[in-house]
Parts: structure tokens; sequence; C-alpha cells
DNA sequence: TTTTCTATACTGATTTTTAGGTATTTTAAT
DNA sequence: ATTAAAATACCTAAAAATCAGTATAGAAAA
């Protein structure tokens, strides 16, 4: 059986260093390469073959999950296990949606990577176990997913954040000032909330802000 | 000259491991032992010796800005030094406030690690490069830094946070709404914003919630 | 081309928040 | 024991947000 070839993309040197050292003495891992950037990946990818890619959701460029999909574009071989630090199941099943055979919390065990790296490898789908319950129990709040928002929408969602009244924001984008509250309405109807408050917290817990 | 005694605590064991091995070969330095929780670390160090703490911010018991205080507390001539991902100028400066000897971003390189770890134990306070800038040019948000909120005050933030109305909260905790009202009004001008909607923005982001 | 989605704008009523204060009682610290 | 900080409560009035609707023009998709 021949050595796997791997690479490892995070935005942390010290992670990648420690993962490296780590999976060192696996026998059948040979990891070839690291990246902080998701694009190095990339143009690493249309030269060289690559069996499995341990991935950040964080990167300074790209985010993974989009990197999912363009590493299984380039090369559909590939297997990706995604190691992050995103709770959120829509981050995961995206994730998962765009090509990744795994997903693990960087506070998991290192038994639970060997174990998830062995099972991506098979082409299973593996999760580590706190994964595993996030995507067991879906919380009131992510029941009805993400709300998908329109341009006008998250212009008008930042401007919220930052404190500004319908008036201010109605007088920044030319608008109706009555047009800005129907935006604002709309936005807590999408996000199933009852204020701006928790509007706010909502958005910047799903990163939409 | 004797080995420096050194601990690392981390709640991603992964970075706990990679910093071990990374910092094996080193000299003088000798790694101890490492812990996902602070409060592992404080009862490690009632009973040893250790000259030099890796410290993470954000652990599962402890806050880390805290946890260097008691740290100080139980053994003054322990050297901390911070490694983060947090990028808020307010709490690099709480965590030498508190006592760290220097703050290093996660995605720091090898190197500037190595020297940061030499200049704390020389009892110089050392930043990685980019913390360096942070530092420098403190945003206009962070001038007037940290509001310190009383226990009320968290308490009230948390639901309003969760959408909930001045009555509301008021009948929660037995109040007048008068007085949620005073609160409000109170954790709206500390924070210096001009209504929830930014003060749930700020004190998110500043991890007050 | 018809339908759906997005962005726009409005009415009217009600609730909530915000801004400007003041003031008393607990609790904690010196 | 005194002082300072925190928590409590109130007043008045204006500003803003929320609820519950309707409606229309333009863009994009079916």
């Amino acid at each position: 059986m021949p050595e796997l070839l791997t690479a490892i993309v995070d935005d942390h040197p010290i992670v990648i260093e420690g993962l490296k050292t780590l999976l060192a003495n696996e026998e059948n891992l040979r990891i070839v390469s690291g990246f902080c950037k998701g694009e190095e990946l990339l143009s690493y990818i249309e030269n060289n073959k690559l069996d499995l890619v341990l991935l950040d959701i964080t990167l300074p460029d790209i985010n993974g999950i989009e990197l999912c999909q363009r590493i299984k574009q380039l090369s559909l071989s590939t297997s990706i296990l995604i190691l992050s630090n995103h709770t959120e199941r829509s981050i995961i099943m995206q994730a998962i949606q765009n090509g990744a055979s795994g997903y693990l919390l960087k506070n998991s065990s290192i038994d639970e990577l060997r174990h998830c790296i062995s099972e991506a490898v098979k082409g299973n789908i593996c999760y580590s176990k706190e994964v595993m319950e996030i995507i067991s129990r879906p919380s009131k709040n992510e029941l009805q997913g993400v709300p998908r928002l329109t341009r006008r929408e998250k212009e008008i969602l930042v401007l919220i954040a930052a404190g500004k009244t319908s008036q201010m924001i109605a007088q920044e984008l030319f608008l109706s000032p009555l047009t800005v509250d129907t935006h604002r309405k709309n936005l807590i109807q999408k996000f199933g909330v009852k204020n701006v408050a928790e509007l706010i917290m909502e958005a910047s817990r799903q990163q939409q802000l």
C-alpha cells in the first residue's frame, strides 16, 4: 500500500508544524506540504497529486468551504478533512455538501484525528464526537437554517449594526425611511427574531456580520 | 544555565502537541506539561515550579486574562506568554496589564515564537510583528477601552441580546422596568454607543457576550 | 411571457427605547 | 465608621422601532 500524499492548509504555522510532527510517525501518511493560504494549495494541486487535505475553514484568502469545492473540481480523488473551530451546524453541513469527507474541531483529541483520517481515506464520512452532537441536535435557532439575505438587506444590516437609525440609513442610501423600515422588518422576519438586539446577536453568531 | 520549566495551556490538544514537538529541540526549554483547562494549570502550579507558561486566551473554564492574574498570584516568577487568535487591542492590553510578558498571534511564525520566548524569560515584554501593529494604531472604537460591567449589567446585557424588552427582563428578574431601563441606559453609556444594535455588536466583538 | 423575487414606498396604531435628569437603599471597600 | 460603588426606582418627553397590513415598478428566472 502506497503512502497517502497529504497536505495541510491552516493559517496558523504553529498548527501546521504541529500536525506535521504529530502525523510524522503515521505509517501510511506522507505530509508533502503545508500551506497558509488556499490559493497556494490550489496551484500546488494543479501540478501535483494529493490524496488527502487537512483543511481549516478560516483562511486569509479564500473561505475553506469554497476551497472544498475548488479542490474537488481540480482533483476529485483528493479526500478533504476539515479541521476547524467553527461549531455552526450550517457551516459543517455546507462543508460536507461541498465535498469534505469529515469535520473535526480543533479541540478534538489526537486519536479522533487519526481515526477520522483513516475513515476519510477509506471513502467514509467521519465526524469527531462533538461535531456528531452538533449535527444530531439542531438547536432551535438553526432549525430554519441560515437566512439568505439580499444585497440591500446585507447593506442595511451592517448599518443597523453600526448603530444607525432608519432615518440615518435612509439618508445615506438615498431611500425613504419607510423603505428602510421595510427592510428592517424583513430582516427581523427572516432571522426569526423579535428585535434588533436579537437580530444583531444572531447575525454575528452566524458570521453574517 | 538550567532548563526553563515550561507548560502549555490551550484548549486544542493538537496545538499543545504541536508546540511540544516544535519546542522539543530547544536547548534551554523543557516542556513539563500541557493543559486544556486553566484550573488544571493552577493546581499544577500550586505544587510545582514553573518558569514559563504559553497561554491561550480562550479556554473552556477560565478566561486566559483572569488566568494570568491568578498565575502571577501563585507564582510571581513564572513568565507568561500569550498565544492567541484575538486581535482586539483591548484584550492584548489587558493581558499585559495582568502580568503577561508577551503576546503572539497563532498565525505568527515559528521564529517569532522562539524569539518571544527568549525575550520573555529575560524579563522583557515582547510582541509578534502583527501584534505590534495592533498596539501601535488604536482604532476609534477601542480608544476608551473595554468597559467593566457590574454583575447586574452583564445579566441584563445577555437578556437584551436575547431579544427581551425591558418589561420582560423586569418580570424575569423581579425588578421595576424603570430599573431595567436605567441599567440599559448605563450599558449604552459605558460602551459609548448609540443604541442596542451597536451595543450588542460591540459587546459581541469584545467577547462580552 | 408569465411568474417570482427584489426593491421600493406608504398608512396607521402601538410599543419600546432613548435622553435628560434625580434619588434612595444596599453592598463592598477602606 | 465612613465612603464609594452598585442596585434600585422614578419623572417627562421625544425619538425610534415594531406590527400588520397594502402596493407598485423593475429585474431575473421559469
